[in-house]
DNA sequence: CGCAATTATATTGTGCACAATTTATTTGTG
DNA sequence: CACAAATAAATTGTGCACAATATAATTGCG
């Protein structure tokens, strides 16, 4: 699992020089597309991840919190005051399951349902904004998958030696 | 500055798919990043917005909040209280300007400084959890600079024009 | 000089993120 | 059936992020 780790003979002043951390380019273009989404999500009442929860459902509606948080990658403690939210603008509903009382069911409502079809047009507006053409867009989209992949699974190697 | 937009023939189901968006592909990708820096920096006490403040300083000591901030495009209202806990941390101070009482000089302790020594091994360690190659994360830091650029200026295009 | 406009930082309020813990329920094993 | 282990959500506490506002100091212009 785990790499062989070539150590870069990068000199000394140039190893922690910020713009050459890709983690810090990661992080900081993430809070700037974030942002970018902002004012096109701001007129549904919509912050970024509660964007990315309802994508999911429309994909595929009724789903346990545990179901939506492994496609969103987030847990319990993100997802619980996020879904009371989208729930309190009557977007989906919380509904304990009757045969397994563990799990929490999150469904559209019709008015969740229906607006799919006002954010439809966002992604092509966003896609605007980030100076790249639909094939760079789509090998980055790779790249990154792949990247995530690989810290993911590193993440729960470290979890299970323990 | 608005690009000709292409509006893509993909078929209308596909256009909201999660694994189809790059936002979310970086989002993701951002947060696995975090949480692997997060069993490294925690020996030190450090969270990695606090890295990152430090990588700053590390190339160049006694800057200005505002300085600061534009490196690593966060506002006052995150690094105020994060630099309140580096300075608890004895790794910074802070202090007014003399000629310029507006100003808040940050300037490394010593111990701020001989940190620099304790983690400078972490990039390395990190890029083994990539799975990517030396070339492919320069290039990867390449194109996540180049996006983050473009929707920077597009974000000040929008504030700009109100 | 006087004072409005600007600039720099701090504060407030909302909403993530996530580790750690708690609560409630179900499942597996004797 | 009993009950320990496992599972699913919710809760708690800390630390970002950021918009909006407040506070304080400086600058520029008449």
């Amino acid at each position: 699992m785990q790499n062989e780790c070539v150590t870069s003979d990068l000199n000394e002043q140039s190893i922690l020089n910020l713009d050459e951390q890709m983690c810090f380019a990661l992080y900081s273009a993430s809070h700037a597309m974030t942002k970018i989404y902002k004012p096109l999500l701001a007129p549904f009442g919509l912050t970024y991840p509660q964007y990315l929860v309802l994508l999911v459902l429309w994909q595929k509606d009724q789903m346990t919190v545990n179901a939506l948080g492994e496609r969103v990658f987030l847990d319990s403690g993100t997802l619980t005051p996020l879904l009371k939210r989208l729930e309190k603008l009557a977007l989906i509903t919380r509904k304990r399951e009757a045969i397994d009382g563990r799990e929490v069911i999150i469904a559209l409502t019709s008015l969740g349902q229906s607006l799919r079809g006002d954010v439809v047009h966002i992604p092509a507006s966003v896609s605007c904004n980030t100076g790249c053409t639909l094939p760079e867009i789509k090998l980055l989209n790779q790249q990154l998958i792949a990247l995530r992949a690989h810290l993911n699974s590193n993440l729960n190697a470290v979890k299970a030696a323990r």
